[in-house]
DNA sequence: AATGCTCTGTTATAAAATTTCCAGAATTTT
DNA sequence: AAAATTCTGGAAATTTTATAACAGAGCATT
């Protein structure tokens, strides 16, 4: 790899554009887990990727290759070169990037940060928010401040579609006392707040934990004020290499919590999901996926 | 390396003893460059080993295979778990949480995906986006579609502070095109768009792409078709445990952009970070970080 | 709605790789 | 030193694997 030559998955790469479905589908699957997969058979390749065999045999030949055994060969050098180089690339996420790019210290800040923010958060807390926030027999409201909106939105997407009832509330607006008119005891509250942590968000979390509701509160290491108030609290690890914080863990955090939401009561939320697809197929907002 | 498995290596030289004069020079010559030369076919590593086939296809016996296929197939799974885990992958993130917990499923998952994204993605390219975007000559159109909008309002959010002549357009709403009118040649597009591919993204792309505008594109592992128009792509693995994709990924790559794009016109960006600091200790939105 | 195109998978054919068998060489034992 | 045993490689047999030819499906275009 020293000099001009590229490996397979780079040639793959540069080809993608010009390969059919089928083809593409293959692609994706011999970088799934790339070098193990091709340097099977023929046969288990094309299985493995569900195409059929004569496929991969097109494909290969159009990446440049003779034939598969070529393709095969070629992968085994590739193969040989890397272990026998001494540099050990893997160290770097961006393989090609050294190990000091933005991209590197970014990537090993985060993977950090989800390690450190998982390592303290107690599972029967999180399946216990989980269980509050699916609870349809309780108002939702979401709400999010400057920064931290976009989370909420995010949130409140996907809880639009599995259940009703869900409201999104943004902080920084000043029409949201009027939400809390309708406020009852038992309501539930997922609040976003990091630092630098916002006035209205706290007194909004008071006046709703004033009338009764229930808060779960995404915050930061060093926890916004409103997890006093909270019944359960998710702290992110967000430093990075950055004049900003990530919100990148938070964000594992809020998916994870749409996925448990969403196992938890799959058979009726499914229903919603599809009735939602119909409607996007009537207004062809949508290409198909192929 | 779930269990106790060893490795063939291992395996090989714990017998090594039990092996005769031609078998030993075979087991040699596949330690030699491990595990490359195993998974040629039999008779090349014969050939390179200096011995008989028939040699090869003895000592896979021995080595308990019941046949050179079988030692194969077992020496791609040991590449295949090696390659995966450059991360010690089966310890589990939260602590305390059974492994099958959906904490620690989905964020095997996004670790997962960051790991495949990273590799994928050229330095080079990167760099060069984090340029058009910094670049404060052009003005700056950020797109979105009905879920990743929360995505581009996030980078939106941030290039705001970083720099002027930013703007954000919704694809899902219906005025989107009163901004191309104001798009000319050299203006600077990026465009979110995952599965299933807006079709509204799409006619936005290509109007601003016929007006020589330079789209940059971050979209998932197919790729949408605005790709075909975009000058820079980025794909991220988006899949997760969950009837959802995960945006956590695009999110990791939009932050690092921010950092990237910050980091390279720190001087000037300070002051009007600071010139921002300001305003908001004057409306007291915030509480000091203490 | 019909036509032409490209793409995909099934079937058939050819090639190759692996296994088996056997005979001769090497080594050990008597 | 001869005989028995084990090891080794050549060649055939068998299985597996890759390529080629073809027809039907899907898609876009007119």
């Amino acid at each position: 790899m020293s000099d001009e030559e590229l490996t397979i998955a780079d040639r793959i790469n540069t080809k993608l554009d010009d390969l059919t479905r089928a083809e593409r589908q293959l692609a994706h699957s011999i970088l799934e887990n790339y070098p193990a997969s091709g340097l099977g058979p023929l046969t288990a390749l094309a299985k493995g990727a569900q195409v059929s065999v004569p496929t991969v045999a097109r494909m290969v030949q159009k990446l440049g290759f003779k034939g598969y055994p070529e393709f095969q060969a070629s992968l085994r050098e590739e193969l040989r070169a890397k272990v026998q180089n001494p540099i050990a690339k893997h160290d770097t996420w961006a393989e090609g990037a050294p190990s000091g790019h933005v991209l590197n210290r970014f990537t090993d800040a985060v993977i950090d940060n989800i390690r450190h923010t998982l390592g303290h958060i107690a599972p029967e807390k999180f399946d216990q928010a989980c269980e509050m926030v699916g609870d349809q027999s309780k108002p939702l409201y979401i709400v999010g401040g400057r920064v931290t909106h976009t989370l909420a939105e995010y949130l409140f997407l996907h809880m639009q579609v599995i259940r009703p009832r869900v409201t999104h509330i943004q902080s920084t607006s000043n029409s949201w006392p009027h939400y809390l008119l309708d406020v009852s005891e038992g309501d539930v509250f997922v609040i976003f707040d990091v630092r630098r942590y916002e006035n209205n968000t706290l007194k909004l979390a008071e006046m709703a934990h004033a009338r009764g509701a229930k808060i779960i509160l995404f915050t930061d290491q060093w926890r916004s004020p409103v997890h006093q108030l909270a019944e359960i609290s998710f702290s992110s690890r967000i430093v990075v290499p950055s004049a900003w914080d990530s919100a990148a863990t938070t964000m594992l955090l809020v998916e994870t919590m749409i996925a448990a939401v969403q196992d938890a009561d799959w058979d009726n939320i499914k229903d919603r999901m599809e009735g939602l697809e119909d409607m996007f197929d009537q207004t062809k907002l949508f290409r198909k996926f192929t």
